[in-house]
DNA sequence: TAGATTGTTAATCGATTAACAATC
DNA sequence: TAGATTGTTAATCGATTAACAATC
């Protein structure tokens, strides 16, 4: 099945109108027009409606949206209607952070293990989950069926594991390390560039500072 | 002084750049073309000149661009000239991670203060830095001079928090809350959404499964 | 000088906004 | 039915790519 081709831009979005339709549902809304969302979110109507539009009408002439209907919707095209089990490669802060991040369990991402090379952390626990060996990550891969293994190591590690990850069944990265990662075609990866992050911030400050003068 | 409108997508490739050219520069590599940047980075070279044109001609005809140089003039760009005291709010695993990465610390982001509402956690050891209780923030931030404050606590405290920090001279909100703040104009936010980042993610995966179909 | 490569203008492409007919 | 609001087409805006004259 193809789906028409839905810019980046535009999954880029599904998130954040996923957050504010839950806060709604929270709060008891049952319906929301484009304009409602429109005031409440920052952007404009017309962009609401073409956003929901790449995907089929979702809404009704004269009345809007249902939160409801939306949220689910909205949450199946995110893929979200399924669960994806994950391992953390690198159990520093960063991992262990990640790991005990309830949020993602509630959205279908289950925690299944954790790996780092350092024998000193190896029997940690990181809500309930023992940090193992990195050498028995292969293993582990083999016999259970991981989806997506979350990268919290440095970027020469990172490199080097790619291969293992794709080669074992693993379907996507999330890359926290500080590299572009080369993968065959069908590998998902989605980076988490923090010093990139921080960097905007340093621009944005001293664009600022440089505009006062 | 005004800086003509450089689009935030311009700005959000900066930091690449840097990174790719901090690697040559590593590899003592002295000089570069677009088209070089082009193949290795997998962009345009008409892109990459459109790019570095915006901040007035870095390069030279017939020659290409001087690596030492581009890199010092990005960093400059990007605000990394100088030196930013930033504290963390939040004094978690995500919290402490950022705490501990040095890296920050190399592009001049000086790590000053961690505060937690948890007392278990007051005195905890972050790289030298002693975990202090969110009652002497205030303090804290009156007496130091602090310019970026680091979001790792959830939504609510972070929206409540807000008007504290602006109001004791923070200029710059590192947010990792799901959450979007409210700030008054001058104070700059950029925003880590961990989930958002993850249903990108499941969205690739599950869009790669329906095609395949 | 000849060759290389930038800086910059022009052309194209894509994304956002505006407008309004369709319809609940 | 009348009013509201979507779905969708058209207009605008901005970003990317192509082309080439300027120049090192």
């Amino acid at each position: 099945m193809q789906e028409k081709g839905i810019s980046q831009a535009v999954i880029g979005r599904l998130p954040r109108y996923l957050r504010y339709l839950g806060e709604l549902k929270e709060n008891g809304v049952e319906r929301v027009s484009s304009q409602e969302l429109s005031t409440l979110m920052g952007v404009t109507a017309s962009q609401i409606r073409q956003d929901f539009n790449n995907f089929g009408g979702f809404g009704q002439q004269g009345y809007g949206y249902n939160v409801d209907f939306l949220f689910t919707e909205i949450s199946k095209i995110l893929g979200l209607d399924r669960e994806y089990n994950f391992v953390i490669i690198g159990a520093g802060n960063l991992g262990s952070a990640l790991g005990n991040y309830l949020n993602f369990e509630r959205r279908g991402f289950i925690f299944k293990g954790i790996f780092d090379k350092n024998p000193e952390l190896v029997g940690k626990d990181v809500r309930g989950v023992k940090v193992k060996h990195i050498n028995d990550l292969e293993d582990f891969l083999r016999n259970n069926a991981i989806d997506i293994a979350v990268l919290t190591i440095p970027k020469t590690g990172a490199t080097l594991l790619v291969d293992t990850l794709v080669e074992n069944g693993i379907r996507a990265i999330w890359n926290f390390a500080h590299v572009d990662l080369d993968v065959p075609e069908g590998v998902q990866v989605e980076n988490v560039h923090l010093s990139d992050s921080l960097m905007k911030l340093s621009y944005n400050i001293s664009r600022y500072d440089r505009e006062k003068k």
